[in-house]
DNA sequence: AGCCCCGCTTACTTCAACGTAACTAGGCTC
DNA sequence: GAGCCTAGTTACGTTGAAGTAAGCGGGGCT
């Protein structure tokens, strides 16, 4: 009658991987400077270009936590102007294709999904653009 | 010198598909319900037993913002004891392989995480692990 | 001297997510 | 009529991420 497995009791037991999704991967921006960082290291102005809308405060706080997680490194260079670079590691590598898949998802999907909001939300003409 | 790609201008263009990132797919258990209703529609008290740490008015609301992104249904059948069904919808189930890709990085790195932030937090013994 | 640049830091505020606990309604059974 | 069931709701408090605005330290330029 019902073909479905049974639901595992608690999806936070530690052997359970799925225990491990709360445990978000750094913050809102950790995703992108990650692909920021693919094609080679980075400096902490470099990394403003893309991401102008994230202040620098919040920046540093962010790849402080990708750091701090072994996603990137940091390396201060004692030149004039001082430079800073973040790199990738081989485990904030390891991380590329989830955060491709997510962005696959998100170029296929995101208009479906504004568009679902929109009509749960009631706003006008989205039922006609359904 | 730079083989890279210079960075573009702003991530948060409507156009680049990563401006979607801090939209976040519904919140920090929607994945979680998701995965719990990958083989077919489960009720309120079902998703309860994997998720015990989840309060009801916590899992409410991450079903509500689910339905409201359009990735589950709810359809409530006035019976006694009365039930109420969530199932992922054809949109919902698009974001399978995103998930299931997370959960493969969680699965195959989670460990690692721990140790570069115990490593970064100076936990005795960490390098030692390292 | 005064200003710029770089890579931040600090202090403060705001806001949403999350969590705890208690409570509800309708119908059932004991 | 006491208590259970389901599927929540309500009130309240906590937490932490995010944002705003400003300043800092050291060198170089003019």
């Amino acid at each position: 009658m019902d073909e479905r497995e049974p639901l595992s009791p608690d999806m936070f037991d530690p052997a359970c991987p799925s225990s491990v999704a709360p445990f978000r991967i750094a913050d809102k921006w950790g995703g992108l400077v990650i692909l920021c960082l693919q094609d080679g290291p980075r400096r902490f102005s470099e990394l403003r270009i893309p991401l102008p809308r994230v202040a620098p405060k919040v920046l540093t706080e962010t790849l402080r936590a990708l750091e701090r997680d072994g996603f990137i490194t940091r390396t201060a260079y004692a030149e004039n102007p001082p430079r800073v670079e973040y790199q990738l590691t081989p485990l904030g590598r390891t991380l590329l294709p989830a955060i491709s898949a997510c962005r696959e998802w998100a170029a296929d999907n995101f208009d479906a999904l504004l568009a679902a909001r929109d009509r749960y939300d009631g706003v006008p003409g989205a039922e006609a653009a359904a």
